[in-house]
DNA sequence: AAAGCGGGGCA
DNA sequence: TGCCCAGCTTT
């Protein structure tokens, strides 16, 4: 890492000139003030977060209204915000805070982080931006600004993303006017460092931001990969019945069930029966419906759709060799595919009660 | 419909 | 510790 020395004087010179400074939590900044405004701001935009806001501060003006409030009345001020759990922590911590600290925030990060609802991130900016202490933040618009910044070619969601990204967030936030800083770079993350379209022209750090030199801003923060979609095959499966025997095929050496039995397949969109006969070189009296289901491997699903086929009783097969009649029972002796010996099982139940389609 | 969001909570 | 979730928004 070779943080450039004028990152922060030039996100705060951007801040001097263009940034926010007269939302309503921007003025008496009270680690209380703030504090309500970073967990209400956690989930909404600046703009109707506002209205709340206002409302908020108006019914609980301090730590000492806001603990003493029922958990109904705080709630009632937060509906519509959504999160609920992030109204009862802030009703809570209201109440630890009162109780355990005199109604004082504590003066460490540490300290801070100890109350529901507060991690590292919204501790340093509350104690940043009430009391001005040089502690980095690390929310959605930072880690923008910095995967961009500095190209960070990994996912952010990644433990050690992650701690190379808090790193970077330390080694920038300045030791002084460390509140605008922290303001800033939010500002920034939310008007210029958008997560799409973002305002490259107007950005003060474009100079010397890689993702900009690369043409290509929104390729970063690296997005989380892909759980990779897996993709779905389907086939038939045919129980090939004739008298008390089913008909197994052998699959080829290699390949998935490379060597094992198997029940003979069709493409799922082959004609059930016209390829059956035609391949197998059987008649079929009868058609029965299985159920389908999905069998999942590790790269793909396979939906199988598995067929009752009843034959004559003195069916032959073609391609002999690969195919061999067995009592369900004997078959299900054999080393089979999970799916198939699911297959098979459900069939053995399945005699006589399905429904039957005669064609 | 899919990913992002900070902290909580679980193994 | 490391990973995933709840609950809602944005793209």
């Amino acid at each position: 890492m070779t943080p450039k020395n004028n990152f922060a004087p030039r996100v705060l010179d951007w801040f001097d000139q263009h940034g926010r400074k007269h939302l309503p939590w921007q003025h008496n900044k009270t680690p209380y003030r703030v504090w309500i405004s970073e967990i209400m701001l956690q989930q909404t935009q600046v703009t109707t977060v506002i209205p709340y806001y206002e409302r908020f501060m108006r019914s609980f003006p301090d730590v000492y209204s806001l603990a003493a409030a029922s958990q109904d009345e705080v709630l009632a001020h937060w509906s519509g915000l959504g999160y609920y759990a992030r109204g009862r922590n802030l009703h809570k911590a209201a109440q630890a805070l009162v109780n355990d600290w005199e109604g004082e925030f504590p003066a460490t990060q540490e300290g801070v982080c100890e109350l529901p609802g507060i991690g590292r991130s919204t501790a340093a900016a509350i104690l940043s931006i009430s009391r001005n202490e040089p502690l980095a933040i690390l929310d959605g618009n930072v880690k923008r600004v910095l995967a961009r910044f500095h190209a960070v070619p990994t996912w952010p969601g990644e433990r050690k993303t992650e701690t190379a990204m808090w790193a970077l967030a330390e080694a920038y936030t300045p030791q002084d006017r460390c509140g605008d800083y922290t303001q800033a770079m939010m500002d920034m993350g939310a008007t210029l460092c958008t997560r799409s379209n973002p305002s490259c022209e107007r950005c003060p750090l474009k100079e010397d931001c890689e993702a900009f030199a690369m043409g290509a801003p929104t390729a970063f923060p690296k997005s989380k990969p892909k759980k990779a979609a897996k993709p779905v095959r389907n086939t038939q499966m045919l129980v090939v019945q004739r008298g008390e025997t089913i008909l197994m095929e052998k699959r080829p050496a290699s390949g998935i069930w490379g060597g094992l039995w198997s029940l003979p397949e069709l493409d799922f969109d082959d004609d059930t029966i016209q390829v059956a006969e035609l391949r197998l070189g059987v008649q079929v009296d009868n058609v029965i419906s299985l159920s389908p289901f999905r069998h999942t491997f590790s790269h793909y699903h396979l939906d199988i759709v598995p067929y009752k086929l009843v034959v004559q009783e003195k069916a032959q097969v073609n391609e002999a060799a690969k195919y061999q009649w067995f009592e369900i029972s004997e078959a299900l002796k054999l080393g089979l595919p999970t799916p198939i010996r699911s297959i098979l099982e459900t069939a053995q139940e399945a005699v006589g009660t399905q429904p039957q389609l005669n064609l």
